[in-house]
DNA sequence: TCAAGAAATGTTATCGATCACATGCGCTAT
DNA sequence: ATAGCGCATGTGATCGATAACATTTCTTGA
């Protein structure tokens, strides 16, 4: 009740003169006390800085009503910008926690053995591969758990990702029917979801006769892929269609050709992936994969949900769209 | 005990034959526990999955540990992709509360009036303006508060944000070194941290003579840049230097140059801001003003646990730094 | 007018972990 | 032999809120 210890029910009802049951109820709303006791009990509330013991209330009701989210992520201040999920991810997955009344406890990489994690009613991991033991673990102990990764995958936990074999799929479409007939993947396929893409993108391509020069190892950013691409041209690799693993690789792959003379995309075609704002702001504008991230993040919140009310969702893949622009 | 109520210590503690407090100090290696007792039980507690209380052990210590991040932003499904902040400036918060063994619990937009976010030990406000009131009841209620914003303003709360107007300072100095004249501002000032660094371009530019002939209004799209960039040549407005609110708007401002044909840099410079991975990415890379918003995450993470601990930290501006590429 | 029931309020036990304090046990020094 | 000490363990009280049950106060109908 001091300024150093923070005020509770019982303080505040012996202000109020009543009961800290009667404080409780009032600050519930509950329709078992009386209009003006209530009114008088919450600008009492109000005006003493009153704020609910949230560990008491779960602690009573027997809950938490928190969803820990895992994010992999190596931030440091040498190399403070690794970004590997969108923040709309996060906003989609806090949207539909939210109104389902759970709040989400966020962590960013660092060991998942934490109090907190196991201490939350499930968890969401972002970022699988890097997590595969701690995902194992979790499921021992009864954790609800949801990955977002690659759903085609079969796992002992739901894995909910976009559609990155249709993607691919996608892809190989649109440098097709452009007419392209030598084709580059630009990509680790070390990562999942890019061996995913690969698996949507290759049968397609030998499919229609076409052929796949090279998959050459790169990471998400335009200084990797301007490598990867000059990496390609100097090992004098023929090709005129390029499918790089996000927007930001296309437009370092982009700027690599026409460092060499190559026009995109009268003599060469690319293809990105996530539709980032970047990819329509650049010149030329960038063909692209477009995931929706939010959904996706939506969907990865409906899923623990239902793990928690004890149903079994299964593993689902969010479709994707090809957003044509001129590259 | 059974597969539907969780295990508590009482259940561990007749597994081990010992009293709940014996399970208690071996999990928490007190050194007070034998070391056969500790390893039987922590050897029981993982075979059995054993999770503590989150609720309860707050409950009696007192604490909570849990910093409440609120993030404006307005994500819905047709327009998902609003992303005010880099994952980065959580990221750093992430980091710096880790350390401090503090959890992270974001919310997203929404009512602040949240008892998950009331009951945490302290809030970190992403984007000032929005939260005003939210702010004020905040502090009212006696709960420690850190703002992402602009810094040179006095609050009665504590401030956190780039150093805005030495970005200003930073941006007119290239378009004035450059040689440029007459210089254009892109953004909206109604938002604190534009308006900030509007207070710095300007008066740099008037110490040197030259004149700022425009300050359009504009969004941190590359789609509204281009717009507004095409309202000023259609106006008839002669310029050949501007400073956008960001990467992507400086990439939308070029777009729009080039289409009327003003080539960049040689007719008109442009400067952006934040210094996004697609600023380098560009052709022409862009210049820009760099924040760094890891270690603005980690700063404000520090100042939160310095009001925690009582202490009265300031307001701080972190540096920002110019990076000169072609534009 | 008064019994009966509804409405408002109070009392007690409880959630699960931890602290302060007690107890038990083995060992040594006198 | 036993007082005295240190180490390992147990007991009871406690943190703040809420459910279940108990009690009081207020209404209302015969």
């Amino acid at each position: 009740m001091t300024d150093r210890n923070r005020m509770t029910m019982q303080d505040l009802a012996r202000l109020a003169g009543v009961s800290k049951m009667t404080v409780s109820r009032a600050l519930r709303d509950s329709s078992l006390v009386s209009e003006d006791v209530r009114k008088r009990i919450k600008s009492l509330a109000r005006e003493h800085g009153y704020r609910i013991n949230v560990a008491a209330r779960d602690l009573r009701l027997q809950r938490r009503k928190t969803i820990a989210v895992v994010v992999e992520m190596s931030p440091t201040d040498e190399r403070p910008m690794s970004e590997p999920y969108p923040l709309a991810l996060l906003g989609g997955i806090a949207q539909e926690l939210a109104a389902a009344d759970y709040a989400m406890l966020v962590k960013v990489s660092g060991k998942i053995t934490d109090d907190e994690v196991y201490g939350s009613d499930g968890v969401i991991l972002l970022g699988q591969g890097a997590h595969e033991d701690a995902a194992e673990q979790l499921g021992r102990m009864g954790v609800p758990l949801v990955v977002w990764g690659s759903p085609t995958r079969a796992h002992q936990y739901v894995v909910v990702g976009s559609d990155n074999r249709h993607g691919g799929q996608l892809a190989a479409q649109q440098l097709l029917g452009a007419g392209r007939r030598r084709l580059v993947f630009l990509g680790d396929t070390d990562h999942s979801e890019l061996s995913d893409r690969l698996e949507g993108f290759r049968p397609e391509v030998d499919r229609d006769g076409a052929e796949l020069v090279a998959v050459e190892p790169c990471d998400f950013t335009s200084a990797s892929a301007f490598e990867a691409t000059g990496r390609l041209l100097r090992r004098g690799v023929e090709f005129d269609g390029v499918f790089a693993c996000n927007d930001l690789a296309a437009a370092g792959a982009i700027n690599a050709l026409n460092a060499t003379g190559r026009r995109v995309p009268s003599a060469v075609s690319v293809v990105g992936y996530d539709d980032a704002p970047m990819a329509a702001a650049y010149v030329p504008a960038i063909t692209t994969i477009r995931q929706n991230w939010h959904s996706g993040g939506r969907l990865l919140a409906r899923k623990i949900l239902q793990l928690i009310r004890g149903e079994t969702p299964a593993s689902e893949a969010l479709p994707t769209s090809l957003i044509s622009r001129s590259t």
